[in-house]
DNA sequence: GACCGATTAGGATGGTCGTCCTAGATTTAT
DNA sequence: ATAAATCTAGGACGACCATCCTAATCGGTC
């Protein structure tokens, strides 16, 4: 706590504010408030907005990649590492119902504003994507992998945007029980196929 | 064209606008350039960037309910309507994969904003809700037509935001294929417990 | 032709934004 | 102790924002 670096605590508010009130929606002034710190004093740590949204996704990504990693340790089958990510809308209920998820909102509004750093916050889906894909090809899917991976996605992503907009946290719960049957049969018939 | 009243011009540049880049991105000086009328004459027939939104979504609303009424015209069976709204995200994929879902990017930047027309911009998503509500009623899905209203809402989301995210346009093919697929399933899985 | 309401244009206002600059404070190295 | 490097605060900047005000223009009516 005491032992962070300034950049590193602009960043982690950045992080939190992006993510409550979206990218456009924050101000320098919003977190040097949150920070404790000057508005002039800002520039000194980082350049430019575009050099805070930089290092936030590039935090993000790093989260991202050290919980797909303790997902791969923690669990045994492919199944269950994607029930892992599946189960994550649940696991973020709340967060999600208030603010959405933090890669949807984020990809959604710079891919709208058609800003510089979009292929960046993409990476981020890309990553999910990639992993998931991994998890699909172990399951016996090696063709379709990448577009069962996709339609993961997708679940997660159209949950988290209804979930946010109806302020729903049961309609989480119905769709999460629907895509684990969906997974079910899938890891079935990839079992039936290779037996 | 030319007796459509200036504020018709207004709601018409405004919610292309807004479509195209975003509420809080786009300016009064964006919409006034587009209509081609100076920024002071706006107040004129509009008070606030507020009233603008809350036309624009009353229009939205108009469109939708038109579209609706289309479809159960057109079609004859409840899963055939459920099929016009499935298809929908791949008969308007250009635009879908340059600005995404008309309804659900608005709702998830008023939603992140915590903007006062939220509530507003939700009606949009219950117009569909409710009306695929009453074709997987019509289908015998009476118990849980919601949920499976839902679902659907959050498939079309879901395709939506990762197609504008990644600008694929195969993508949103495959899913449309794999829903209908599902529906087919959902009605014969209706059809058998009725007869 | 004078009048009046509807419509328009353009500028003024106060606020916020991202960005930059500079002078002071603090820490570190010598 | 002194000098250099690092960090901080606060204000100034130009641009843009939503909003408001006022004077000019237009349409039709008597």
């Amino acid at each position: 706590m005491t032992d962070m670096t300034t950049r590193e605590r602009i960043v982690n508010e950045a992080d939190r504010l992006f993510y409550e009130r979206g990218y456009e929606h924050t101000s320098f002034a919003d977190i040097a408030d949150a920070v404790g710190i000057s508005r002039g004093n800002f520039y000194y740590h980082l350049k430019s907005k575009n050099e805070i949204l930089d290092a936030v996704i590039e935090k993000r990504m790093a989260a991202i990649s050290e919980m797909l990693r303790l997902w791969e340790d923690a669990s045994s089958s492919p199944s269950e590492r994607i029930k892992s990510f599946i189960l994550i809308v649940v696991t973020n209920r709340p967060q999600i119902v208030r603010h959405g998820c933090p890669v949807g909102t984020l990809c959604s509004e710079l891919a709208k504003l058609g800003h510089r750093a979009q292929p960046q916050s993409n990476q981020l889906f890309v990553l999910f994507r990639t992993w998931l894909c991994q998890q699909f090809a172990q399951l016996g899917h090696e063709v379709d992998a990448d577009s069962l991976a996709m339609h993961v996605l997708a679940f997660s992503q159209g949950v988290a945007l209804l979930a946010h907009a109806f302020q729903d946290e049961c309609f989480v719960e119905r769709e999460v029980e629907r895509m684990c049957a969906w997974l079910d049969g899938i890891a079935s018939e990839a079992m039936t196929k290779t037996t």
